[in-house]
DNA sequence: CTGAAAGCGCTTACAG
DNA sequence: CTGAAAGCGCTTACAG
């Protein structure tokens, strides 16, 4: 055999291309399909052969290239996540939980941002579904849960590839879900604060079309009548956008005797308890505050914040692993009759970390 | 032409695979290569013949297999990520700036994480350049750092594949560098300190083998040469861990008359604020704090908190920007003599932000 | 024991 | 104007 690198393909000072099998068949003057069956240990093979093979495949650093196995197999061990933004630190713990059972299963992710843009997320979603990958995991973007318009994610179920949606789902959909009991951890904060003798709480909210912000609502009503505290609406307020929040927030806290405020995400907790102590209100002496969250704020604010964990670590590792077993005991295709799918929704459980902002 | 849902292709409820080039072309009874060319709209194909097929086309949703065009073209018009994070705000906002130049260019992206380990960064580099991506964006995970071992590295940028570190960067490998000045930012800090007045300024920093802190630190220290105050080493402490940093960070405030902090993460100058606090300082009337971040703390700690800031997005636009460039002039491969590379490293400004820990 | 052929889904230079 | 062939990099059933 003479020197590889007196080949042509190494006209090019310090590039080595990536080797391929038709070189080495090239080189060794056997055929591709000896060099493949010699690197997957084929026993088809001759010992001497094969042995040369590998030898030279590892000299040369082959690695057989992943979109050709991607072509043959028609898998491509890659998952595919869209989520409505990156810069959310729920999101990224969900993300690196995701990572997690991914990478321990031999799959990779590719992440697409939806900036909560319907557009966004079809465009993403039907990029992706074009082969690129086997499945998908994603939470909906607000605009999409506004429209309630779900064509693109029906079709690419319809398709065959599974699709598992957490924390921002839809009825409307049947698939693999994973989420938080929003209004039952919403009904136990919210009575948590009234086992601690407060009389008048407050609710700050998101917009009504974000489904986990309904469902808190929910959970918040439930818990005041269930122990007899009327409902009053003005203890009520819906922000769309925490920067100019505010006003609104003093508003709220004036002359109206409100004494815990329980918010359903923690930048709507933390602006609540600044603007508390610039009324002149303490934290937690006269205004008890509890929130939602997967984030960092709570722990780091003074006082640092009673929350609700979300725990997207789990979420992220319940949902991969949901959708590789799906990916994994995939029928056949062929022939088979269609078994009637029959889809799951994991709820994962949350629990109270009791900081400083409750006493 | 028969009706497609004749065709056994649909035996199964509901269930519509995606078609391709071939089952069009069967339908219609015309070769593979005239419903390619009429879907490009090629003007070898007669005007009837190019609307029928396209008609069909879109009748059916078909779509190009990525994975056959990337096989084909030898370009995935994909981007692969690594970073040693992602529940980290500086690092999700640098996938935020990467993504939306990549989308904007029809790129996907795709990440994976390192998990500040450098067996993890080695596989998943290998795992992607095996065919998956065209070119990398990275940041050096901390045992890289530490090992200084980028073998993985090099083996890429050889066999022709684009790298763009960015931030956690080495001068031992030559590619492009999107950074921000490290030392210099670090130095106007401290200087900001000076300037009002300062005398007693504390370093609070991670272990050297971390770039940036290094750097960080080196600015630190010219600040205050320059203005011929005394280094002392009594006043610098390394954190490894920001989780039991509490004891050590007292031990520094502790009778040494310091004035103020310089920390190089939002996480130590949080920290520093509350053991102050506890210990009864002021801040910012007995110590001012001033910190390195891109995070979401110090805008909502108690005081907010000075900083200086990284805008990971603009990192992101700009490395994403670079590797795309590099990406679609990248010479054709063939004969041509290898004009040598020449790397830029771009500096992105860095300001600081006045907030309330200081004055 | 080795290799030619077909195929994954596409494109494109080349015949006819 | 249309189609057969070659090819991207691989695997595997089938001949020999």
């Amino acid at each position: 055999m003479h020197l590889y690198y007196e080949n042509d393909f190494y006209h090019i000072p310090n590039m080595k291309k990536k080797i391929t099998l038709k070189q080495i068949a090239k080189e060794l003057d056997v055929s591709i399909s000896t060099v493949s069956k010699s690197l997957r240990n084929s026993l088809e093979i001759g010992e001497e052969t094969r042995l040369k093979v590998q030898a030279f495949a590892k000299f040369y650093h082959y690695k057989p290239n992943n979109i050709a196995l991607s072509l043959k197999n028609r898998k491509t061990k890659t998952i595919g996540i869209i989520i409505p933004e990156i810069v959310h630190h729920f999101f990224s713990t969900v993300i690196n939980g995701i990572e997690q059972i991914a990478n321990e299963n031999g799959y990779s992710v590719i992440i697409c941002l939806s900036d909560d843009s319907f557009d966004k997320e079809v465009i993403n979603m039907e990029m992706l579904a074009n082969g690129s990958i086997d499945g998908f995991i994603m939470s909906l973007s607000k605009e999409t849960q506004q429209k309630k318009d779900f064509h693109h994610i029906t079709e690419v179920i319809n398709q065959g590839m599974p699709v598992v949606m957490f924390d921002r789902v839809t009825n409307d959909i049947e698939c693999d879900k994973v989420i938080i009991n929003d209004e039952l951890a919403a009904f136990e904060a919210v009575q948590s604060l009234i086992d601690k003798g407060r009389k008048k709480i407050a609710l700050v909210t998101t917009v009504d079309y974000v489904s986990v912000g309904k469902l808190r609502t929910d959970g918040y009503t439930k818990a005041l009548l269930n122990n007899g505290i009327p409902f009053d609406e003005n203890l009520i307020i819906k922000i769309e956008n925490v920067d100019n929040c505010e006003i609104t927030i003093a508003k709220l806290l004036e002359d109206k005797a409100i004494d815990a405020v329980f918010a359903v995400n923690e930048l709507f907790a933390v602006t609540i308890i600044k603007t508390a102590n610039k009324m002149g209100l303490k934290v937690p002496e006269d205004l008890a505050v509890i929130a939602f969250t997967d984030g960092i704020i709570s722990k780091y604010s003074t006082p640092t914040i009673t929350t609700v964990t979300q725990n997207g670590i789990e979420m992220g590792n319940i949902a991969a692993k949901i959708l590789i077993e799906r990916l994994e005991t995939e029928h056949d295709d062929e022939g088979e009759e269609e078994q009637e799918e029959t889809y799951k929704t994991v709820v994962i459980e949350t629990h109270l970390i009791e900081r400083e902002s409750t006493n």
